[in-house]
Parts: C-alpha cells; sequence; structure tokens
RNA sequence: GCGCCCAUAGCUCAGCUGGAUAGAGCAACGGAUUUCUAAUCCGUAGGUCGGGGGUUCGAAUCCCUCUGGGCGUACCA
C-alpha cells in the first residue's frame, strides 16, 4: 500500500467517528505542493469544522490526537486556519522502499475489485491512409489500455475500424471506373488510397460547382444587409452594434467559404486530366453512395472485392501499428454489426424508443434539440445504430461493464446520445466513458495541415521525427570524448538507427500524452523532439545514465536485488528519490480515475528529475563506503524499473546506451 | 438562433471534486564540468490566473455577466 492510502485509511477511522459520510474529506489528504510543509496535508479540518459548526484549529488538534500514525510518521502538526502536515518517518520510508525493490511490481497492487473494460481506440478508415488525425485516439487509447492492464483490470482493447461506409463505396467505384491497374498491380493499397482521394476530390468538386452560385447569392444578400444596417446605426446602440458585429463574421465567414469552394474548383480545371474525369463522371458522388448501397445489400461483386481489399488495407495499418508498438485484442469494424443493424431498430421502435420521423427513424431524448438518428430516411443505418449493436454485443459476448471510447471531443454530443440512449434501452447498469480529447493544431493555431492544405500522413510523421532523431543521436555520440579528449563514440550505425527510431517514436506519443487530453496542443517537432526539457529524451536518457552505471560497474541488476543491501539514507536527494518511486502507484491510480496518461507523465517527469539531482549529488561506483554504495545502486536500479515500466505503459520504449 | 469548450509567465502548457507565498518546460540571466553519459544539475528574474460582479474564513478552481476565440448543431463517421 502506498503512503497516500495508508495514511487516507488512518485518517478514515478517526473521520468515520465525526462524520458520516468521510469519503470526501479522506479524499483532502493529499501530497504537500511546499515540501516545507512536510510530504502529505490533510485539508479536511476546514470543511469538517464548517459542517459541524465547531473551529476548524481545535478540531484539527482532535483529529491528531485521536490519529494512530506514530509508526509511519512524526507527530501531524496543525498550521495555519487548520491544515494537518505530515512528514514520514525515514524508518518507514526505508521499510517501505526497500519492500518495493524485492517487489517485481514496484508497490503497485492489482485491482481489488478488477473490472471488465472494453477500450475502444484509434479506429481508423481502411479507405485512407492513417493520418494525423488518428494519433491521439491510438496513442491515448493505447496508453489507457496499459495502465488498466497493468493494474489488474481485464482489458479488451478493440479497433472499430471504418469498413463499412460511405468512404468504401468510393474506392469500388473508383476501382470499377478509374482503376490503373498497373500501380494497383504494384502497391495495391496505394492505388486503392489514391482511387479515395480521387473519386472523393471529384465529387466535391461538383459540390462547389453547385454550391457556389448559392454562397455568392448569400454573400450578395449579407453584403447588402450589412450596409443596410452600418447606414441605419444610431450611435451607442449597443443592440445594433453587436448586429452589425455579427454581420461582419457572416460575411467573413461567407467570403471564406467561397474562397475554399473556388480553391477546389481550381484545382480540377487547373488539371487537363482531373477535368476530363470530373466532365465523365458528373454523378460521382450518388454512383459511389450506391456501390455502398450494393455492398450493403450483398451485392455478389461488391462483396468479393470487399473481402479483398479489407485484408490488405488491414496489413498495411498493421505496419504502422507495429512500429507504434499498439496491440489490439480484436478489430471488429463496423462491417462487424451489419447483421445485427436491422434487429436493433425494429426493437427499438417496438418498444417505442424510436419513432418514425421525416421519414427517418429517431430516438428523442428530452433535453437535446437534435434526435439520434439510427436509420436514415433512405433506410440506410447510421453510426450511430452500429453503436448501439456493438453496446449489445459488447455486454453479452465480453461481458463488459466499462465501455471506454477514446474519440475526438467534436463528437460530444454523438455519445452524450448514445450512452442516454443506451441508458433507456437496459443497459444502465453499465458504465459509458467518453474519452474525449482535443485537436492537433499546426504553428498557426489551425488543425494541422500540410501548407497545400491535405492532412498530414502518419507514416511521414513519424518518419519525420525519427530522421530528425537520427541527427540528434549522431551528434550526441560524435560528442563523446575521453580523458586526453580523443573521440570516443560509442554506438554503430544500427545501434544508433534503433536509438533514432525509440526517441523519435517516443517524442511524439509523449508530446501527445504529457497535454491534458481535452486541451487542443500545437504539433512542434523541434519541441518535441528538444534535448532539454519535458520530453520523453530527457527519461530515456534519464534510463540510459542508469544503465550505464551498472555497465561500467559490470554489476548484475539480478544479483544485487537479490542480495543482503538495503537502501539507506545519506544525503536528503536519496530520500526526496524514495519518496516519488513509493509515489507510482497513487500517479497509476490518478491515470485509471480521471483516463488521464499526462498524471503519468508528469509523475515519470518527476522521478527523472529526482533522479538527475541525486545522480547529481550522490556518486554511486566511487563512493567507498560499501553499504552506502549498495543503497545507491539499489536505488539506481530500482529508478531504473520506475522508469522503464512507466514509460511502457505509456506506450514508450528505452535504450540501454544512448 | 441553440448547445458545448477554452482564455493562467514573453512562448508552449500543468493545476480546476475551493485551501497556505499560482507551478513546470522553453526562452532570458547567473553559477557548476580533471563527468558513474553536461541529451545534466543548482540558482535568479518573470503572473491584477481575459474584464466585472457574487458565494465563502478562503476562489485560477463554484455561480452570474461581459469580451475575445474554437467546436458542434437530424439523415458522413
Amino acid at each position: 500500500m502506498n503512503a497516500l492510502s495508508e495514511l487516507r485509511s488512518r485518517f478514515e477511522k478517526v473521520l468515520s467517528e465525526l462524520t458520516s459520510d468521510p469519503a470526501p474529506f479522506v479524499g483532502m489528504i493529499k501530497p504537500t505542493q511546499d515540501a516545507t510543509f512536510g510530504d502529505f496535508q490533510a485539508n479536511c479540518a476546514m470543511p469538517l469544522a464548517k459542517q459541524r459548526g465547531t473551529n476548524p484549529r481545535s478540531l484539527a488538534a482532535e483529529i491528531v490526537s485521536k490519529l494512530a500514525v506514530s509508526d509511519l510518521c512524526h507527530p501531524p502538526e496543525v498550521a495555519g486556519p487548520g491544515f494537518i502536515n505530515i512528514r514520514l518517518k525515514e524508518d518507514w520510508l526505508t521499510e517501505r522502499i526497500n519492500a518495493v525493490v524485492a517487489d517485481p511490481r514496484l508497490g503497485v497492487e492489482l485491482a481489488a475489485k478488477p473490472k471488465r473494460v472494453v477500450i475502444d481506440y484509434s479506429a481508423p478508415n481502411v479507405a485512407k491512409p492513417m493520418h494525423v488525425g488518428h494519433l491521439r485516439s491510438t496513442v491515448l487509447g493505447n496508453a489507457l489500455y496499459r495502465v488498466f492492464k497493468f493494474c489488474g483490470h481485464q482489458v479488451v482493447g478493440d479497433n472499430h475500424i471504418g469498413d463499412w461506409g460511405t468512404q468504401f463505396g468510393m474506392i469500388l467505384f473508383g476501382y470499377k471506373n478509374l482503376l490503373d491497374a498497373a500501380a494497383f498491380q504494384s502497391n495495391a493499397v496505394g492505388e486503392l488510397a489514391r482511387l479515395y482521394r480521387l473519386v472523393s476530390q471529384l465529387s466535391t468538386y461538383h459540390d462547389s460547382k453547385a454550391e457556389l452560385p448559392i454562397a455568392e447569392t448569400r454573400r450578395s444578400q449579407l453584403e447588402t444587409e450589412l450596409k443596410a444596417a452600418e447606414a441605419t446605426k444610431a450611435p451607442n446602440d449597443k443592440q445594433a452594434e453587436k448586429a452589425l458585429k455579427k454581420l461582419r463574421t457572416d460575411v467573413a465567414e461567407i467570403l471564406d467559404q467561397i474562397k475554399t469552394l473556388n480553391k477546389q474548383i481550381e484545382t480540377v480545371e487547373s488539371s487537363q486530366v482531373l477535368k476530363a474525369l470530373a466532365d465523365a463522371h458528373p454523378q460521382i458522388a450518388e454512383l459511389a453512395r450506391l456501390e455502398t448501397a450494393k455492398l450493403h445489400a450483398r451485392d455478389e461483386e461488391n462483396t468479393r472485392l470487399w473481402n479483398q481489399f479489407v485484408p490488405q488495407c488491414l496489413a498495411a495499418i498493421q505496419g504502422i501499428y507495429d512500429r507504434l508498438d499498439i496491440q489490439f485484442d480484436m478489430t471488429h469494424g463496423e462491417s462487424y454489426y451489419n447483421p445485427l443493424l436491422a434487429i436493433v431498430v425494429e426493437e427499438m421502435q417496438k418498444n417505442g424508443l424510436a419513432v418514425e420521423s421525416d421519414k427517418a427513424i429517431c430516438v428523442f431524448i428530452p433535453g437535446n434539440a437534435a434526435p439520434f438518428l439510427i436509420r436514415k430516411s433512405d433506410g440506410a443505418f447510421t453510426y450511430a445504430t452500429t453503436d448501439l449493436a456493438t453496446i449489445r454485443y459488447r455486454v453479452k459476448e465480453l461481458n463488459a461493464d466499462t465501455m471506454i471510447y477514446v474519440v475526438d471531443t467534436r463528437q460530444s454530443e454523438h455519445f452524450r446520445l448514445l450512452f442516454e440512449t443506451a441508458r433507456l434501452w437496459g443497459y444502465g447498469d453499465r458504465q459509458f466513458v467518453h474519452v474525449n480529447f482535443g485537436t492537433i493544431l499546426g504553428k498557426d493555431n489551425k488543425p494541422y495541415k500540410t501548407r497545400s492544405g491535405d492532412t498530414v500522413g502518419l507514416e511521414s510523421l513519424l518518419d519525420a521525427a525519427v530522421a530528425k532523431a537520427r541527427q540528434i543521436v549522431n551528434e550526441n555520440d560524435d560528442r563523446k570524448k575521453d580523458d586526453a579528449g580523443n573521440p570516443t563514440p560509442e554506438l554503430d550505425d544500427a545501434t544508433r538507427a534503433v536509438v533514432a527510431e525509440t526517441v523519435g517514436i517516443g517524442a511524439i506519443k509523449y508530446a501527445d500524452l504529457r497535454h491534458n487530453r481535452e486541451s487542443d496542443y500545437v504539433y512542434d517537432e523541434d519541441k518535441m523532439l528538444a534535448t532539454t526539457g519535458d520530453t520523453a529524451t530527457y527519461m530515456q536518457y534519464a534510463y540510459a545514465r542508469v544503465c550505464g552505471i551498472f555497465r561500467k560497474g559490470s554489476i548484475n541488476r539480478e544479483t544485487l536485488r537479490q542480495g543482503a543491501g538495503q537502501i539507506r539514507f545519506t544525503h536528503p536527494s536519496e530520500r526526496a528519490l524514495s519518496l516519488q518511486l513509493l509515489r507510482f502507484s497513487e500517479a497509476l491510480d490518478g491515470v485509471l480515475s480521471e483516463f488521464r496518461p499526462n498524471i503519468l507523465t508528469d509523475y515519470l517527469f518527476a522521478t527523472a528529475n529526482s533522479f538527475s539531482t541525486f545522480y547529481q549529488e550522490c556518486s554511486v561506483l566511487k563512493e567507498p563506503d560499501e553499504a552506502t554504495r549498495t543503497s545507491r545502486l539499489l536505488l539506481c536500479d530500482l529508478t531504473a524499473r520506475v522508469i522503464a515500466v512507466g514509460l511502457d505503459l505509456l506506450g514508450i520504449k528505452t535504450c540501454e546506451q544512448m
């Protein structure tokens, strides 16, 4: 048990005498923000005194007097308006840290009540190559997957790929009408991706052509309105001021839209080849939709092509997963649930949850303006239907009690409606969580795109980061010198390549995980691969430095751990590092209770920092006193294990040597 | 129009179930190197937590309001 939960359980005994619901007050015991107040502080006396109408300081004193904690900390002190400050005893700390040395789980207990969790993450579309938009769901979801698993929960990682939608119809249409057979022969997936882009581009072109005049009409309308409003506006009329502002924004927006439309038209019309194709296929969007419908209706040819394409696309995606070290327990795409959809809709209509409206079948949830649409007016099902069928499958077949969706925050409304519908449908006893996250932005603070406006492919992103990492690895290794100042590079070419891959991929993942998931963040390669600061590299480097100690001292870490040596404190940095290492499980608890891996990145950064300070202050191999040397070696070993396991839980790898 | 989210140091961000002088990293400035890997460490400076009001012993955190931004808004997922 970690120090925090130990303290909390001791406090709970006392607090339960003072209140019928001690839980929120127990939660007010936290690590101190400022080390001068000790290691932990309890803030519960003030609010509890308010509740009981007594004096907070004397209540704090009363709590302290009843508290049985003399085995683990110094007598708690009451400070300020009623804070209780706690400093752990060295004896207790050394006992705990030595226990953790012998613990392969590093002091993290398995969950007492394991949950049956399904985590739905990554979910790319097979029709198009993975791009920057898939990064967060993949990285965040996999980190949560790993932490849940490590903490003893039964986890199913499910990749709910898009293999059944409109996009696939575009591929089918493209394959039948626009195929470059030679290209398909040499690189099938690449050609399918090109076809998707092409069909998508051509149908956008026709849409834009149709929309442009409408937008122009709207523009002149708005501009007229704006002029009139400007002319008639009385000074100091706040209402009119506001309306005017709104009009100006509207005009700016419509101009922007017209610009986009013109650009899309221009792109096609500036190319003779594209223009000819566009003219040859005026109904392309509709025909592509028809292909989708035929697929759904089990058309023989489309089914055959689907069976041929999907495995190839999946194999291509798998290449990226391998490189990112991402695993799933199952990959059930949308197609998997297709047979269940009609039943779901029928059932929901029968029990009155869903009704027909404008020829579509909808679930109306009170308090929500938009209905939850489970069948379109043309008879096709939507992703809402699929998601409902998926919930039923996960409950019935996988026995899930918790279902986690790692999906962009822009889909919040969908999940609110989905979860509410699921509750009405009879799954109110299950926990549903939308682990939402923000957008990855470019340096212009707009969604990250290439200069020409295309989405950025994930593969090229990885390649760029790894190439940059390779430069850094080269520079660093070439800089190494012996005492006489002669260069002594340590890494051969193959090793440098491995280190670069580890550092480059780690940098991307860490940059994603360290931010509060709900915030948007700016993708900045220079920053994530900076050789200084809060980056994966910093922790990977700390780990490599520890490994260097063992390598140089020819020390076997297993033997060391099983020896009779003990960790003891001879320097403040040893105590600080030990306390930090003992907080590992607190960090993991935090990740799971809030679904926030950034709590773990914070912890690991603080740990590596703590280690770096210790490393600076305390020599290990050169330490003459053998007991102290062994103590420090044990501390090094434990630090390395915590950092390596912690990074592994984030899906980030380490190198013995950098 | 309706709804959701955001605004914290020069920059990028933590902190948000209310708690002690608001924290990191980068950048700036000053120090540490006969190195167990300086891809490091130590220190200094930098903030009316967007503005205003309210609740409270106490507010970056909760409520109201204003301003500025982002996103979503029934048949794409």
